[in-house]
DNA sequence: AACCATGTTGTCACAGTGTGCCATAAGTCA
DNA sequence: TGACTTATGGCACACTGTGACAACATGGTT
């Protein structure tokens, strides 16, 4: 890895890290792009080549938790059901939250604090989640070897297990710890396997 | 109701009609405020006292079906099962959109048709439905007694209510009449009721 | 009819977001 | 070193959204 990409590395995180503080320090709206670039000393200009907008930045681990539901998915075993497959996918990415660096444990834990008190960043973080799911919905009807737009079932998996993850993750809402996120979500996974008809997302 | 509220509602409809119109025709994003207000003939400054930003005309009938779930809800008997009484408000707004006027009837498949080429609107959709499911969770929370902030299980169960008209709404996509719509949800609510155990909302 | 309180509109100024363009500086490789 | 690629900064610009104020319309009152 040459010095240019280090380079454009370390203002990515310099530049998440000064964010992450201006937000929780005087609010998310409150923030300019200005001020953000100015505490980084890079141009407003700049700021825009590394995110697309403010909201993006908070969408930080969305790319990333993506990448992680999408390469475990095509590692669970093909004849597994939908749906454990999904929840399997949905464990890993709190497991590489927690064997990342302190550093990026942080930033999670502080973005996860930043969306609690902004609906608007709860709204954008559901809807960075509808992009997911239509990626996921793709994997999910090839699996099952139907047409993802003649399936209603495929849909209805996908929307299920990403309604579990969402649950489990805001709801409800205590100290915000690794570990309490975990349990949560631990919880929430555990409470839907109860709610659903064993083989329910095996039908075709 | 006076001259006052008929000119504003009136208004309200132009600027929505004039909108889609434009929308349509040479699509979402290269349409601007000023193009809209230029149509109707009122300053953009008055646009924005219609409706908070474009994406909130996209919206439009997501307010008016939030108020018939809630409507519905509220008549349906206490000692239902919650998820069962979700879908009855959920059937209940394509019943109203159907009841309503051939305009209105009309501005909700054209709203429809716009989502279905614009992900960035999509977004936005389940953005508001995630405003929607808070509220909804609050009435659930009551009806079962329980605490909305400790209990998983009364958000799991708006989020698959909401997971299944998402389903309904949005997949698979054909020719997009009213009919279709109603079948196509019809489908979704059938099928989720057949994956999920019986009784399942009843626990605490 | 004249009057006033209230609600609606347009105009202006302004802060903020996000993008295209181009010159310049820095990293890369021969 | 010199030639290249890429990142950056600065500039102008279009668009969004809001506050403030003046002009006007409406509805009710005397």
């Amino acid at each position: 890895m040459g010095l240019r990409e280090r380079k454009k590395e370390k203002t990515r995180l310099a530049i998440m890290d000064a964010a992450l503080e201006l937000f929780l320090e005087q609010g998310y709206e409150s923030t300019t792009v200005e001020q953000i670039a100015g505490a980084v000393e890079i141009s407003p200009r700049t700021f825009f080549r590394y995110f697309t907008n403010k909201d993006h930045l908070a969408m930080w681990f969305h790319d990333h938790g993506e990448e992680i539901m999408l390469e475990t998915l095509a590692e669970r075993p093909a004849d597994e059901p939908p749906f454990t497959a999904l929840m399997h996918a949905l464990r890993a990415v709190l497991t590489d939250v927690q064997s990342s660096t302190p550093d990026d444990a942080s930033r999670f834990l502080k973005l996860r604090k930043l969306l609690d008190g902004n609906p608007h960043l709860v709204g954008k973080s559901v809807a960075r989640g509808a992009r997911t799911e239509r990626r996921l919905a793709e994997v999910i009807a090839a699996r099952r070897g139907v047409d993802p737009d003649e399936d209603q079932l495929t849909h209805l998996i996908v929307a299920f297990a990403m309604s579990t993850m969402r649950v489990g993750f805001e709801c409800p809402r205590r100290d915000g710890t690794m570990e309490e996120i975990q349990r949560r979500m631990a919880e929430s996974i555990e409470l839907a396997e109860r709610c659903l008809r064993p083989g329910w997302d095996l039908r075709h």
